[in-house]
DNA sequence: GCGCCAATTATGTCTATACAATAATGAGGC
DNA sequence: GCCTCATTATTGTATAGACATAATTGGCGC
């Protein structure tokens, strides 16, 4: 750490001293010849500095008005979606995998919504189940569109779990991830082995590449099964 | 777009390409010499494009042996977590709040547990509901620990709710969010005007200034009420 | 062949300089 | 006093060169 890059060095130390409070929001930012004085460096190295906190947004930087210490208006949060074979592994518990159906066929009209489709197209339709040490973990449904990854088709899912799959081999541009809480139907609650009345988080994946759409994934956790945790500091900042 | 600095269009171009899938994980990227030699600029300007694509982890760079697109393990997502008055008001509803409960008193060992305090400490104690249309929209509960922020002893939250206020006034480092679902117990059931097996959405924040200990606070939205929406792109980069 | 060392290559960082773009500031004219 | 214009401070972008650092590669000795 103390041996990283000057312009690092610098930029560290400013990030520091503004999510640290020291420099509130509005503050002014010590300007590029202050900063090279300071640091005893030319000012392309404390621009190098300065450029990614503006790109962060951690600090508005003005022509001739100078920079300043931006004011953190929305908690933004970077939260690790993490492959769920995973998951259950860095907790220390074997991970089990088990394909519960799959279908290939033209969308119905609420798959071809879910999936976000204009007109009819062949999907495939999985429903897996995850376990951690045996009981159900997470109940996955998905939709793969087979007209955007045909490739799909051909793979083994009885032996492979999806998300994995479709991870190293079809790439994507944009997801969208939707979060909320359900209690969920009688025959999805005995799947996962819980009371038809017990709360479940409910984590939803659409992705795409470009303006196609790829798939559309529901995974159904039950409520004391799994938290997301996202830990961290105002903005975009990796720790 | 168009008009954008070189150094940013290099940079858009290559992640396009890597984005896109038409780069796959592992393939190399143009040595800087020869995106020198392409796009007619200097090493510099190649270097300025390059070095936060490898910060963002998009690319990995070795030296002798070039760039390389990264293998995206994680799915991470970009959540931004609203202030509730702005998310009420960007639906379009009308916004309502009510201070339920004030105490000022020692933790107790729950409440010090909740908020990671290691011995005994003043904590003001909270529990508003926020109300969208007149229907409970969230209910709030929340600690603040006073030997960090003792101005907020005396803000008047009967008016304001906390959650902003805390924001404009109370700088922090760190946070943790965590996100479940659950069954709420009757009274909060009650308090929420919903039925006592209705999952409801808890999100839990704990933010940190150094190694203080600020606040605590746990959001439990209905069900129905309530999606966290992430959008995003592999990794970061704010679109 | 095998292992070690040196040459090579690619990235990492920094400097000094240059010119462009932008917007606050101040001076002058009315 | 107020508007306008030139000045100037500050950031934005780019160049060319230099040296540092790391790791692959090829060659040399054995």
């Amino acid at each position: 750490m103390s041996e990283a890059s000057l312009h690092r060095r610098i930029r560290a130390e400013i990030s520091e001293r503004i999510l640290s409070g020291a420099w509130p929001p509005g503050h002014r930012v010590p300007a590029e010849h202050e900063l090279m004085a300071e640091y005893g460096c030319s000012r392309m190295t404390v621009n190098k500095a300065l450029a990614p906190l503006a790109e962060q947004g951690l600090i508005v930087r003005r022509r001739k008005a100078g920079s300043f210490v931006a004011r953190p208006r929305i908690h933004s949060v970077v939260l690790d979606i993490p492959d769920i074979a995973a998951e259950v592994s860095t907790r220390g518990e074997p991970y089990g995998y088990e394909l519960l159906s799959r279908t290939v066929r033209i969308a119905t009209a609420q798959e071809a919504a879910e999936l976000g489709l204009d007109g009819p197209a062949q999907v495939l339709a999985l429903r897996c189940l995850h376990r951690a040490s045996g009981r159900p973990f997470a109940l996955e449904e998905r939709l793969i569109n087979l007209d955007a990854a045909p490739e799909a088709a051909d793979a083994d899912f009885a032996a492979t779990p999806p998300g994995g799959w479709l991870l190293g081999h079809v790439p994507w541009t944009e997801a969208e991830h939707r979060i909320s809480a359900a209690n969920v139907q009688k025959p999805v609650a005995a799947t996962l082995g819980i009371a038809p009345t017990a709360a479940c988080l409910v984590l939803e994946r659409r992705t795409w590449r470009g303006d196609d759409r790829i798939t559309h994934v529901r995974l159904t956790f039950p409520g004391e099964a799994y938290d997301l945790v996202a830990r961290f500091a105002p903005r975009g900042e990796a720790a």
